[in-house]
DNA sequence: GGCGTCCGTTGGATCGATCAAGGGGGCGAG
DNA sequence: CTCGCCCCCTTGATCGATCCAACGGACGCC
C-alpha cells in the first residue's frame, strides 16, 4: 500500500516523492536510502545503484525542511544587501554577489539576500540567527563602525567579514580583505614606468581608514622611487565634482603628469577636467581609477582601474565558512587578497 | 522538568527556546503560543499579552525549518542571478535585486539567490523546486527563448516573470513589464518638446524583440508630430564602439540634431563621437540613453536616460506572488510599466 | 555443525511547529 | 438544578529526513 494510493483522490498539486516512497518502490529501508544519498559507501554496489537509479526514475530530492530540521542546518549564507547610492560609480557589490553565489554553490550553499535597515542594523541578522533560517552571515560593511561584527561574535554566530576590523583592534572574528595599498602601489609604479614622475594623488577624507590605506600605497611607491609627493595630495568627497575641482587645482598648482585616484567616481571628475582642458587621457595626463567599474569599462576613453579580485574573495570567504562551520580550527584570522590592474587607454 | 533541565550539561551552543518552552513558561500550551504568533485573535487579551511577554523574555523566534515543514511553504522566493556581462551600462539587475528584496521583506518573504548555470538553465529551478527549498520564482530573461517559463508552467511552478513572453502567445504565465515603446516615447517627446526635429534612432538588431519595441515608441511619436524618420534610423550591437561608429555615419549622412538610443551603452558611443567632433553635448545635439544606469548618472555630461520604475516592478512581482501563493485568481496575466525620464545636461 | 564476526539493514524515536479534534469552564435559558 | 452552547484552550498526531540501537544473513574458523 503505497503512499500514493491514499493521496490519488488530491487535486492539482503533485506531492514530490518522499524518501519512503523511494524506499518502497526499490525495496529497501528508508535508512538505506538515506545512506545512498549521504553515506553511499555503506551500500554494497549493487544496491546503490538500485537505489539510484529509482531516485533518479522519480525524480527524488531530499525535503530541505526536512533535512535541515533534523540537522539543524539550512545550507543558506545570509547577506545583508545594501542598497547601492546612485551617483557613485561603484558597483562592486553586485559583482561580488555574484562571486559569492558561484563560489557558495560549488560549497553546497545558497545565497539569502535581506535587507539593510538603517534604523536598527542588527535586527535582520537577529531574526535570521534566532529561527535558525540560516547557517552563517557574510558581513560586508564593517568600516563604518557598524556593530554588527562585534554583535554576532556576542550571539556566537558563525560569519565572515569582507573588510578589516579597522578601527577595532579587539575584533577576533576572521575576515577577508582587499589590499588596497597594494592596489594603488600597482597603479603608481605603473605610471613611474611609463615615465611619469610627478604623480598626484586624489583620496577620500581622513577619516576613512580605506582611503588612507590606499593613499599609503600611493605614498610608498613614489618614496621607494625617489619621487616627491608635497603638494600632489588631495582628499575631498567622493564624487565626480569633487575628483574634477581638485584636479584642476592640481594641475594649476603642481602640474603633474598623472592622477591615482582613491576610486573611479573621483578619476571621473579628473577626465572631466581633462576634457575641458582639452588633454587627452592617456597622452596628455594619464589617469587611473579604482574598482574597475562600468564607468571605467564603458567609458568611450577607457579608464585604467585597480581591480579587486572579488572572484577569490568569494571563494576565500566560503572556504573559512566551511571550515568555521564543520568546527575546524580557521587557520589565520585575516587574508589579504593582492588586487590587479585593469590596463586600459587613459595611462 | 523544563527542557533546559536536561541540556544544562551541553556545551558550548547556546539552543534557541522553542515552542515548547515558551508554553510551559507561560504556563499555557504549545498550540497557544502557536496561536499568539499566527492567530493572535483566537487568544484572550490577557493570555495573548502573558505570552507574548514569555516571548519576548526568551527572544523566542519560530524555528524555519520547523515550520516550513509543517507547512509546506519556506517563504523564499528563488532568483536565478545571471552576472552581469562585463564592458555594458547595463546594471539594471542589481538595482532590480535590491527592490525585490525590499519589497518580499514587507511581505515576509527572503531572496533565495542561485547561479546561472548556461549548460543546464532549468537546473538550478529543478532542484530548488523539487527539493522543496522556494515558494516561488522570479523569472528575470524571458527573451531570450528561454525554456525556464515554459518548463516552469509545465511543472505547475508558481513563478512570475519580469519581461513579457515576446515570442510565445501561447505563454500562459503570468508577467510584469516595463513599457520599452513608453519609455522611448517620452524620450522622443522630450526632444520634441526641447525643438528637435532631425531626431535619429540608434537601436539593436532586429532579432532583439525589445529592441523592437523601444524602436517602435521613436517611430510613432515621430510621426505622430509629423516627423520624418527616413534615413534616421541604425541598428548596431549593444557596444560602445557600434554606437560611436552609428551616430558617426548618422551625422555625416542626415545631419540629425538629436539621438534616441536603445540603451546607455549606446548613448556612450554617441558622446564619444561628440567629443571627437568638438560637438558639446545637450548644446550642439542631444543625446537620450535608456536604463538610467551609473554610467549615465556619473558621466561628466550627465546622460538624459529613460529609467525603468524598478521598484514598482518589484513591488508588483511580489503582489502577484502573493496572489499566486495564496490560491487567489490573479487579476491579470500581465501588468505593464511606464518607465520616467531622467534628465540631465545631454539634452 | 556450531559459533562469532562483519556488513548491511531495520524499526523506532527525534527535530519543532502546525493541524484536527477534543475538553472544561462560564453563562443564560428551561 | 440541569442542560446546552460558546468561547478558550489543550491534546495527540503529523510533516520528511536523520540518528540510534538492535537485528539478520553470510561467511570463515574451529
Amino acid at each position: 500500500m503505497g503512499r500514493e494510493d491514499h493521496r490519488s483522490g488530491s487535486q492539482l498539486p503533485v506531492m514530490p516523492p518522499t524518501l519512503a516512497d523511494v524506499a518502497e518502490r526499490a525495496g529497501v529501508s528508508r535508512q538505506t536510502v538515506s545512506n545512498a544519498v549521504n553515506n553511499p559507501d555503506l551500500l554494497r554496489p549493487d544496491t546503490l545503484e538500485r537505489v539510484r537509479q529509482t531516485i533518479a526514475e522519480l525524480g527524488y530530492s531530499p525535503n530541505r525542511a526536512a533535512r535541515n530540521l533534523r540537522t539543524r542546518t539550512s545550507s543558506l549564507i545570509g547577506l545583508r544587501f545594501t542598497p547601492r547610492q546612485e551617483g557613485t560609480a561603484n558597483a562592486m557589490m553586485d559583482r561580488f554577489v555574484h562571486s559569492l553565489v558561484e563560489a557558495s554553490e560549488e560549497a553546497g550553499y545558497h545565497v539569502l539576500l535581506f535587507p539593510a535597515d538603517d534604523e536598527d542594523p542588527i535586527g535582520g541578522y537577529d531574526n535570521l540567527l534566532r529561527s535558525t533560517a540560516v547557517d552563517a552571515f557574510v558581513v560586508t560593511d564593517t568600516y563604518l563602525g557598524n556593530p554588527q561584527a562585534a554583535w554576532l561574535s556576542q550571539q556566537r554566530a558563525p560569519f565572515v567579514a569582507f573588510g578589516r576590523p579597522w578601527d577595532d583592534e579587539t575584533a577576533q572574528h576572521v575576515w577577508v580583505d582587499v589590499d588596497g595599498a597594494a592596489g594603488t602601489a600597482l597603479a603608481t609604479q605603473h605610471l613611474i614606468d611609463r615615465g611619469h614622475t610627478r604623480i598626484a594623488w586624489i583620496g577620500w577624507r581622513k577619516d576613512s581608514p580605506i582611503g588612507e590605506d590606499r593613499r599609503a600605497g600611493w605614498v610608498s611607491t613614489m618614496r621607494a622611487n625617489g619621487l616627491a609627493t608635497t603638494g600632489l595630495a588631495s582628499r575631498v568627497e567622493d564624487v565626480v565634482h569633487s575628483g574634477a575641482e581638485a584636479s584642476a587645482v592640481l594641475l594649476d598648482e603642481s602640474a603633474p603628469t598623472a592622477f591615482v585616484c582613491a576610486s573611479d567616481t573621483l578619476a571621473m571628475g579628473v577626465l572631466h577636467t581633462l576634457w575641458i582642458r582639452q588633454l587627452a587621457p592617456g597622452r596628455d595626463v594619464a589617469v587611473v581609477g579604482f574598482d574597475d567599474s562600468q564607468v571605467a569599462q564603458v567609458y568611450p576613453v577607457g579608464l585604467t582601474s585597480v581591480r579587486q579580485p572579488l572572484e577569490d574573495v568569494a571563494v576565500e570567504i566560503v572556504h573559512t565558512l566551511r571550515a568555521l562551520l564543520s568546527h575546524q580550527p580557521v587557520e589565520s584570522r585575516g587574508a589579504l587578497l593582492t588586487p590587479t590592474l585593469a590596463i586600459r587607454e587613459s595611462s
